[in-house]
DNA sequence: CTTGACCTTCCCATTATGGGAACCCCATAT
DNA sequence: ATATGGGGTTCCCATAATGGGAAGGTCAAG
């Protein structure tokens, strides 16, 4: 397969096959006389992987000791999935954040009439959280 | 106020203010003779609203709509809570994704002995999704 | 008048991704 | 044989928001 046809069959963009193998995250690929690069079903494979990895949010380090795992036929599955449970705290973590943030707009936004006039309650708190309703 | 007094007093660094004034997020600066950005308390105030907004984790384009609102003082309060209430449905979207992402490798890590073994299901499901527990 | 803390601008790096230019290659239709 | 379209290649640029650091000017206190 060349780069196009590795790009469609794993969901990876050729522009990302290449930046992947510029960082390492996967090895050089084999080329033509004429540079092409090719790729065996096994390449596509981890490319596939790495896909689903990303779907899942991990950020590029977490993949890169996860396609290290998935390529040592020695792990450990507990070594798996302590990085798995690791992001889903992160994830977890994130998710709290972002509640919070929401919850509080929110509840801002439950104070303010939304009519034609200008007093607000939520212009009012964030340029002074002191003043809150 | 010179520039390091205000990032002190609102909580944004030096480079951010300079970079807001780059960007056109807040107006450029008065300065001395000596070419020292002064700034006044209610530039102070301008920079803590636009922290707060930062804070509710609103990209800089949302931010810059919402200061408008802030100086306008002719603003209906309906169009600031239109905004806050889009800026809620997003961050409620985002959470509905992590959500997502987080139970599904949860799930594949409930699912994983996590022993000393190499054989994971977590792998296993990530490498070929259709091979499913 | 020195010294240290602060200011200025400018450049670089980050993360992961895409856009586009300039150029080369391959297979197919004429 | 050749024109042509659809790849491929490299290289550079851009993003969003932030920090780091260098080189050099300024201010205030001792």
């Amino acid at each position: 397969m060349n780069i196009g046809e590795v790009a469609t069959a794993s969901g990876v963009s050729a522009k990302m096959v290449r930046y992947y193998e510029t960082i390492g995250l996967i090895p050089q690929a084999r080329r033509t006389e004429a540079g092409y690069r090719v790729y065996s079903p096994a390449d596509m494979h981890m490319l596939r992987f790495i896909r689903r990895a990303r779907d899942f949010g991990m950020p590029m380090e977490r993949v890169r000791q996860l396609v290290a795992l998935w390529r040592d036929e020695h792990r450990a599955s507990r070594d798996v999935k302590a990085l798995a449970l690791r992001h889903v705290t992160e994830l977890r973590e994130r998710i709290t954040e972002l509640t919070a943030m929401a919850d509080a707009l929110q509840e801002l936004a439950d104070c303010c009439q939304g009519n034609s006039r200008p007093e607000c309650p939520i212009l009012r708190d964030m340029a002074d959280p002191s003043t809150a309703a």
